[in-house]
DNA sequence: TGTACATCAGTGAACGCGCGTTCACTGATGTAC
DNA sequence: TGTACATCAGTGAACGCGCGTTCACTGATGTAC
C-alpha cells in the first residue's frame, strides 16, 4: 500500500500536525509553556513519537520560524507589489508629496496586514519570540528578520533612485516599515476586535511622517526647492 | 524586639525579595517559565510562604508591572526634562530644523536609555509581556503604557504650541517615541554587548525623520514657507 | 520464489522530578480584662 | 500584674499530576542473495 515515498509524505504530514498543534497551544498559553507531551497529545500521537520528528521543542520552534519567514517573505512581496512608486520628483508641494507617499505606505501596510491574517499564529510567534526567552528562537528570528529587511530595502531602492535618499536611510525606512507593521499586527492579534481599523490608520500615518521627513531631507541635500 | 510596624516592614521586605527573585528568574527563563516554587526558593523562603504575599504568580506579576510603570514614569520625566524645545518656529531651513529636532530626540532617547539601564529587568518585563501569554499582564501593561504615552503627549504639547502640529499627531509622536525607545531598549538588552551604540543612533534618526515630517506638514498647514 | 536482514514511524510502560496546593502547626506580637 | 485570646509571617509534610526521557517493542516496507 504505502511505498517508501508515501511513508516520507506521511511523516511530513505528522510533522506538520505537530507544528499546527504547537501553534494552537502557543495561541492559548504561549511558546514558553509548550511541552513535548501537550504538543504530541494535541497532534494525536504518543509522547515518545515526538522524538521521531524533532530532537527537542526548540528544534520544532526553529522550524516554525522558518515557515513564518516564508510566509512573511511572500506577504512582503505582495505588499511591495501593491506599492506605487513616484516616477519623478516633480512633486513639490508637501500636500502632493504626502499623497505620493501614501500611495506607497497605505497599500504596503494594508496588504501586509491582510496577507498575514491567514497566518496569524506563525506571524505572532515570529514577532513575539524575537525577544523571547529561548536563545535558539531569538537567533533564528533575528537572522530571518535581517534578511526580510534586506529584501524590503532592495525594493525601496527604486524610490531611492528617484529621490536622493541616503543609503543608510533606505535601510532605516525598511526597518521602520517592518517594525511599525509588526507593532500593528501584534496589537490587532492580542487585542482582537478592538479598533484594529484605527491601529492600521495610525501605523500608516507614522510611516507617512517618516517618509515625508526622509524625502524632505533628500530634497534639501540635492539642492531641491525647500527653503 | 519587632513591633507590629516593624513586622509590616519585614513582610514588605520579603515581598520585594520575591519580586527580585522573580526578576532574576525572568532574565534567565522568561516570565512564562516562572514557578511559585522556584521564586520562593530563590528568595530563600518556603514554597508555602509565597501565599502570605501573593495569591498566585500573576498577582506578583501585576505588582511588578506597577513598579515598572513607576520606574518608566520617572525616567520619562527625566528624559523630557533634558529635551530642548524650540521657542519659535523661525527656523526655516531643513538643516536648521533638523538640528532643532535633534535637540529634542537625542537627549530624550539617550536619557531614557541610560535611566532604564538601572532597571533593565523591570523594563524588559514591561515591554516583553505587553504581548505575552498572560492576559492579566497584558491588561496591566496596556493600561500603564497608555498612561505613560499620555504623560509624554502632555509635555510634547509645548512643541505643538510653537508649531501647529495636529493634536492627533501629537499623540502619534508620543507613541512612536515610546515604541522606538522600547525597541532599542529591548534590542540592547537581548543582544547585549552588540552594537548598542548603533541601535541608539538608528532610533534617534528614525525619530528625527518622523518629527521632521510632522513639522514640515505643520508648516504647510499654517501657510508657512514650504513650496 | 523464498528467506534473512535492515530501516523506520509509532507505541506503551516505567523512571524520577518539580510543580501547585492543602493542612495543621509554630512562635512572636499585641490586646482584653 | 497575670492570664486568656487574636493576629499573622513563616514552616514542613503530604497529595496527586504532568513533565522529559529511556527502553524494548511492533509492524510495515524494502533489500540482498
Amino acid at each position: 500500500m504505502a511505498s517508501r515515498k508515501e511513508l516520507k509524505k506521511q511523516k511530513e504530514k505528522t510533522s506538520q500536525a505537530l507544528i499546527q498543534a504547537a501553534l494552537d497551544l502557543c495561541t492559548e498559553e504561549g511558546y514558553a509553556s509548550l511541552s513535548l507531551r501537550s504538543v504530541a497529545r494535541k497532534a494525536g500521537i504518543a509522547p515518545t513519537s515526538f522524538y521521531r520528528h524533532f530532537r527537542e521543542i526548540d528544534e520544532m520552534g526553529v522550524e516554525m520560524v522558518a515557515q513564518a519567514k516564508t510566509v512573511l517573505a511572500d506577504c512582503l512581496a505582495q505588499a511591495r507589489g501593491k506599492m506605487t512608486f513616484p516616477t519623478a520628483k516633480k512633486i513639490d508641494t508637501t500636500t502632493h508629496l504626502l499623497k505620493s507617499i501614501e500611495s506607497m505606505t497605505r497599500p504596503f501596510l494594508e496588504t501586509l496586514m491582510k496577507c498575514t491574517k491567514s497566518h496569524k499564529q506563525l506571524v505572532y510567534l515570529f514577532f513575539q519570540e524575537r525577544t523571547g526567552s529561548s536563545e535558539a528562537m531569538r537567533t533564528a528570528i533575528s537572522e530571518a528578520a535581517g534578511s526580510l529587511t534586506g529584501l524590503l530595502a532592495e525594493d525601496l531602492a527604486r524610490l531611492g533612485k528617484v529621490f536622493e535618499i541616503m543609503p543608510g536611510d533606505m535601510r532605516l525606512l525598511s526597518e521602520a516599515m517592518l517594525e511599525t507593521a509588526s507593532g500593528s499586527i501584534m496589537e490587532a492579534l492580542v487585542f482582537p476586535g478592538a479598533i484594529s481599523r484605527d491601529v492600521a490608520e495610525r501605523a500608516i500615518r507614522k510611516l507617512n511622517l517618516m517618509f515625508l521627513g526622509a524625502l524632505v531631507q533628500a530634497e534639501t541635500k540635492s539642492g531641491g526647492g525647500h527653503a
